[in-house]
DNA sequence: GTCTATAGTCCGATAGAC
DNA sequence: GTCTATCGGACTATAGAC
């Protein structure tokens, strides 16, 4: 039994989840988080670099699991194909979780600051992407142009997806967008 | 005659960049700026929403440009099509401004918080460039998908013309990075 | 765990331009 | 008088240093 409540990290992510969506995120102070989840300021700063962070803890982990599943598709399929494949193995890992993802997206949707940090998050995860794909013979320019096209993809559906009226499953709308992209570009 | 001295925010913004370049963005403070322009923080602020903003004062002119050019493109032109001209028509602007473009590109890449800005800027654009092909009349995610897509290509495109070995112009750098988006979006 | 620098906001004052 | 640009100082919260 140790001598604090265990899970700190998880409370503060819960208190500030609650209180961005409840209060905003501006005016809410890392202060408030803090003493929700029985906590003090410093610890708050010792788990989450800065006040937006708290939010995208599970960046991390993505970033792994779409690398493990772009490591699972055949090395002959090429660039666009492995993302698409690697984008679409992703779905069933949301679909518990959509209710949780709708409220996530809300709050970052009514923060400009909290965009700035979802944006160079997602650029990192095309970053990532992009080392993977070289390391599967690509070239540097078509790397970054299938794994960003990709995170495009990922971005409008998931956007679809979110939407309190959607209905379609989110492997589905990654497909539909792939193919959508494919149609766009094509009548350049 | 005035009582101060002309240009004040041209002032700051060089002042800015001078110092950013000169010992990083973070080692700068907005006072040392302000100092260096012969102001006052307090100024400093009232031109600029933040220590950031300084370095995309651009941003406005680049994006009223780029609709522009869009609506100069004859409206039967497909989205993918008009996307791609709109940009392509950018490269004279940018050419005489290549050695400013690099100094203040180097300083955007040295520091994540100047990239969360750019990136920011750079979804704007693309949103405004998708209200303006719904105008021609597609579809909100077709819309998005080009200029999201256009956007890519451009960011593609200028960090290979903006590299000190660079030969080529800007115009050609975002034609082939749209031909190469067209293949690799093939593939799939 | 405390202490401090800096960013960014607010209210008001001032000095000239018109 | 009104408008606009600047300055002064006090204030809060973030974030990092010690």
């Amino acid at each position: 039994m140790s001598r604090w409540a265990p899970n700190a990290q998880n409370r503060l992510q819960h208190a500030a989840m609650e209180l961005y969506a409840d209060q905003g995120f501006e005016n809410t102070t890392v202060a408030e988080i803090a003493e929700r989840a029985g906590l003090t300021e410093r610890t708050f700063f010792r788990y989450f670099a800065d006040k937006r962070e708290v939010l995208f803890a599970g960046a991390a982990q993505l970033q792994s699991s779409l690398v493990e599943a772009m490591n699972g598709v055949p090395p002959e399929e090429p660039p666009m194909r492995a993302v698409a494949r690697t984008f679409e193995s992703l779905g069933p890992f949301f679909e518990d979780y959509r209710a949780g993802a709708q409220l996530r997206q809300a709050v970052i949707n009514s923060s400009p600051e909290l965009q700035e940090r979802e944006l160079i998050k997602l650029a990192s995860l095309a970053a990532t992407l992009a080392n993977a794909l070289q390391e599967r013979g690509a070239s540097d320019t078509v790397a970054t142009l299938a794994s960003e096209a990709g995170v495009l993809v990922f971005r409008v559906a998931f956007d679809a997806w979110v939407q309190p009226d959607n209905t379609a499953d989110l492997t589905n709308a990654i497909r539909d967008a792939f193919s959508q992209l494919k149609d766009v570009t094509a009548a350049k």
